[in-house]
DNA sequence: TTGTATGCGTTATCAT
DNA sequence: ATGATAACGCATACAA
């Protein structure tokens, strides 16, 4: 393996203008230039990225933390992680966590060890103190409204989200409303409870707590939350999504179950996912890639931020 | 930032004492072990990586190529990887190339400048020659059945899973057969391909271009295929679909135009994902979890080989 | 059981 | 414009 010691004997020039040429800075001869061009082409030579890293302190690399790889969600913040992050040179370290602590804090490990510059987590399970522990090593980004001034965060305002769609279902003439969620304990989940009590107060409706079905991720949960509002004496008449994945499972099993949508239940999605648009569900649209994009700016960018993007309901045939 | 030269001033010992102790190794005084844990405690030191790095000529990172994150294909694979990769130590450095060759070549760059250890390709796209000039940097393991005797590959036998399908779907009284597959000029493709002109010269079928439409990956791109089917003087009566997720949009579309499954159109679907389960998708299920653990193990492995899995026809609604 | 010295491959500083 | 040399932080062969 040739290195930068090699091609200065053989270019007959020291390290430092082979350094030079590598990284096209300018002072150097143009004679010499072509001799080190030359031993670098017939060494076949490449840098050893490595050395770099430990030379420069940076790796060029960034973490990026989510619990599943296979739901929309987050592969459509990913994508546009990825897209700028290669406009920009930069390399993805992606931690597909299933939620565990354990796996959050291999990333954070390797913010720690220097192996990554940055930090995005899509999805916090670890507490803050663990994540504000290890701010000194490097950024982090997170997708949380959050007090914290250390570190960037692009959100959307989860709680006036659910409040509005909530409204929107009670102007429609519905009493009897639920929602889906994924993980109970996220913070976004808290805002949404807290938004739900309000909004039932403010109508003076009464709660029911199983009208709240948490750990609804992907299309097969669609199935289970169909089937346990089956088993309700009094089941409600709308539901919020939290995830079109889910929305459209609910869609499909119902039609197997002959339940109408939206006369006997209706529905509001999240996301609007390509999914939403195809089985003509209403839907609350967030901007995902962008959303991603401002992630991935935040990480590489020394100044702190807070970015709320702001979402659309896209009306269609569930409601 | 403290380094193991500190430590060892502080513990009052040597830097390879201080290594020592940081990996492990025997042959050390427990009086001063716990010296260097004390300065290791006090110095909230830990190791940065990248000189770690350089001094082993390894990362334990892993390049990982596959053309989206949002298609269950690649995400199911993925997973596979990624649970060996966490069990064995190795982190994962995705690469999603959306099929440009110019990202491809980001991701055998990395290989070459050592960056990573090894490189998985779970759909290529770049020639073989440029793959295999970059064999020398470390293992390549591929998704395809080669010859190349330099590199591992898991695969399945893409002309019999083709052939076969076709054979059933014709002794279950059809003539008109066609077939949906991503990109035409994928190698598995061209298997299929042969497959398809093999199946019709056996029995004597007329071969109709139009029942061969490629471009189809996603959701959305199911409707596009309906779409284009109607259009035709003698719509194909039943097609064969690469994969679940256009099989899903398929049958979501042609309920919207009222035309009967498997009456009017008959559909097999493969990788059996689980939309396939909930949408009632006979389909043809291709162990993608394992084919990953196995794919990770042959990118870690300094032998050679070539394994083929075996698939399993699921029968269900949609034939 | 412990330490010295050197290598890993590059970048950065400073002098010329 | 160019070069010598010192970092960067760790691992390890060899000596003791």
């Amino acid at each position: 393996m040739t290195n930068i010691r090699d091609l200065a004997k053989m270019a007959g020039v020291s390290v430092t203008t082979v350094s030079r040429v590598l990284n096209h800075h300018p002072y150097v001869n143009e004679e010499k230039r072509q001799a080190v061009l030359e031993a670098i082409r017939v060494t076949n030579y490449h840098k050893n990225i490595n050395a770099v890293h430990l030379s420069k302190g940076k790796t060029q690399l960034l973490g990026v933390v989510i619990p599943f790889s296979d739901h929309p969600y987050f592969a459509l913040l990913l994508k546009g992680i990825a897209k700028l992050a290669f406009d920009h040179n930069y390399k993805l370290v992606v931690f597909q966590t299933d939620y565990l602590v354990s796996r959050e804090m291999e990333a954070l490990q390797m913010l720690k060890h220097k192996q990554i510059d940055a930090l995005i987590i899509c999805s916090r399970t670890s507490d803050m103190a663990i994540i504000e522990e290890h701010l000194p090593y490097g950024a982090i980004v997170l997708c949380e409204n959050l007090e914290e001034k250390r570190l960037s965060t692009t959100f959307v305002n989860h709680y006036k989200i659910f409040f509005d769609a909530l409204v929107y279902l009670y102007n429609k003439g519905h009493r009897r409303i639920g929602y889906c969620i994924g993980r109970k304990s996220g913070s976004n989940s808290q805002h949404r409870e807290r938004a739900y009590r309000d909004f039932l107060k403010k109508y003076k409706l009464p709660h029911h707590p199983f009208y709240i079905m948490d750990e609804c991720f992907h299309f097969e949960d669609g199935e289970k939350v169909i089937n346990r509002i089956m088993e309700l004496d009094t089941a409600p008449s709308a539901l919020l999504v939290t995830s079109d994945q889910v929305a459209a499972g609910m869609v499909t099993c119902c039609q197997n179950h002959n339940i109408s949508i939206p006369g006997d239940l209706a529905i509001i999605g999240f996301d609007n996912e390509p999914i939403a648009k195809m089985m003509n569900i209403t839907t609350i649209e967030i901007p995902l890639v962008e959303m991603g994009k401002n992630l991935f700016l935040q990480a590489i960018s020394k100044d702190v931020s807070k970015k709320e993007m702001s979402v659309k309901l896209i009306e269609r045939a569930t409601v």
